[in-house]
DNA sequence: GATATGCCATAATCAATTCTTATGACCATC
DNA sequence: GATGGTCATAAGAATTGATTATGGCATATC
């Protein structure tokens, strides 16, 4: 399949540049780097042999060539949408969606996103089913689920993982505190022993030479992490997925301590093979949905 | 861009799966191996959430949602085409087209590709320079040249090297031959010393011990090569784009040598950075237009 | 019914594309 | 001139996508 160089994904990101005036614009709407839109840019150029932006200074605009294309491509967007829609639309009713994930993603990110598929096709019965990452790996293998939602693995025997995005783990603290913050002083809200994400912020905050200090805390779950910051106790992890509100009520903000930010990836388990109903849907539906709701 | 996982490509692909009616058909058809188009239609699913193909052990039917899918994909893959014709008309005269090329090349795959070309482009003017590699390479390198298509190098300094195709050199004999070649004791017509092609296949005859005998003919040209091979006078070897109407008319035929196909690579190479005009719009038409020229 | 044939799925491996970071050149604006 | 924005290039890493090899399973054939 090398032959065409030539897809709709090309167009859409073309599209995206012209709308937004500029490559490095259209590179922070779709969160890639700079260098990657001039590549794909050049490579659809190419493959056309036409030039469709005219580079200055001061961002991109459309030659005669891409004015064109660019009708084309919102024509091709809306008929690729469409037919998404036709397809995934329902006939029967769906049995309930049984899922597994591990705690932050059930409390941060499954919410939103099972309130918005039951917006989309009715109210279909749920069963979340918690526990750490480990537990839920098991329960796909044996089969007790169908698909769990898990923070990190890159790989797992006899299981099928796939990516579902990226996750960064922000330090926040309380929007009235100073602006600077003294890592070494200022209190640490932790999560529990064993929780997958108390372990990669300890790993993280040893790197920087921060050591546990008695006036740390121990919170049990993301959302007393969140209040506790909120109320200027001290210094907390937050998943980008989760963020959101909290930013928006103005009382939380990103801590200037841009070191500290912690990738992590999120990923699909199933079983290896056969995906389907409820299940396959709802996964397919989370991956569409993404790109609008981390930031 | 690693987001959507659905593109057009996957749609045409999953267009060819069900008009072949299985997926290996489909394999044979577009030239990549059984499991790729297994892995690309499980993609293609999983992205939907929905099951889009029957299977069975006679091949593949689509379901329902795969038949309402199809009729998309046909009106996508016919936008596609539209957005290409539209974008690609042009509007000013076409100045020539200069482009340098080596000898197989000029002499077998460039001619039809020209003629087309002018079909759709009108009378352009065409000046070809013929070289051997490294002598188009130097001309594109001093900006003498545009464009040229050579064969083999997978890199070269200061020049950007795009893929046009893989080629491969065949074995051929008359087809009045009897089944059996003997390689030691039939004569081998050969190119010219200095030529890319004989070296090659000299590389590739003395890993098999076959040593040049006092039968073996030299031979100036592809054109001689060709002539000769259907007058029975030996093995000859062919670039499979030149080769098809030899092969229509039933003259000559491949070989049973199966370990005797040569593989090599036909190479775009242009200045780093612009290429615009007639040679971007060669470029580019040549690049769609291959599939059809090779069997 | 045994056996063979053809189709699809999986696994392991390798090659190719695509992305990222780092850097340079260029043009506007202060 | 500096400064801050733009786009382009290069080199390396990461992801994707291909290939070959193999196995299971259903239909067809003897």
């Amino acid at each position: 399949m090398t032959i065409a160089g030539f897809d709709s994904r090309q167009l859409a990101l073309f599209r995206t540049v012209v709308e937004a005036g500029s490559l490095t614009a259209a590179a922070r709407r779709v969160h890639v780097s700079q260098p990657a839109v001039t590549a794909a840019i050049q490579k659809l150029e190419g493959a056309l042999g036409v030039t469709l932006l005219e580079r200055s200074a001061r961002g991109v605009t459309p030659t005669d060539a891409g004015r064109k294309l660019l009708g084309h491509a919102r024509a091709i967007d809306a008929l690729m949408s469409e037919a998404v829609a036709d397809v995934t639309e329902r006939h029967e009713p769906l049995g309930p969606l049984v899922i597994g994930a591990s705690t932050t993603i059930a409390a941060g990110l499954l919410p939103t996103l099972i309130a918005r598929f039951r917006e989309l096709e009715g109210d279909v019965g749920v069963r979340l089913v918690v526990g750490n990452t480990g537990e839920i790996l098991d329960q796909v293998r044996s089969r007790e689920l169908p698909l769990g939602l898990v923070e990190g693995p890159s790989r797992a025997p006899r299981i099928r993982l796939e990516r579902f995005g990226d996750d960064t783990l922000l330090p926040v603290v309380a929007a009235s505190r100073e602006r600077r913050i003294a890592l070494e002083s200022t209190p640490v809200l932790w999560r529990e022993v064993g929780s997958g994400t108390r372990a990669v912020v300890e790993k993280a905050l040893r790197r920087r030479g921060r050591r546990p200090l008695p006036m740390d805390l121990e919170l049990g779950s993301t959302a007393a992490i969140r209040r506790a910051v909120a109320l200027g106790l001290g210094l907390g992890f937050l998943s980008r997925w989760s963020i959101g509100d909290a930013l928006d009520a103005g009382r939380v903000r990103v801590a200037p301590l841009p070191d500290l930010a912690i990738e992590r990836r999120f990923s699909w388990a199933s079983a290896s093979g056969e995906l389907t109903g409820t299940a396959a849907r709802f996964r397919a539906f989370a991956q569409r949905e993404r790109p609008s709701l981390g930031h």
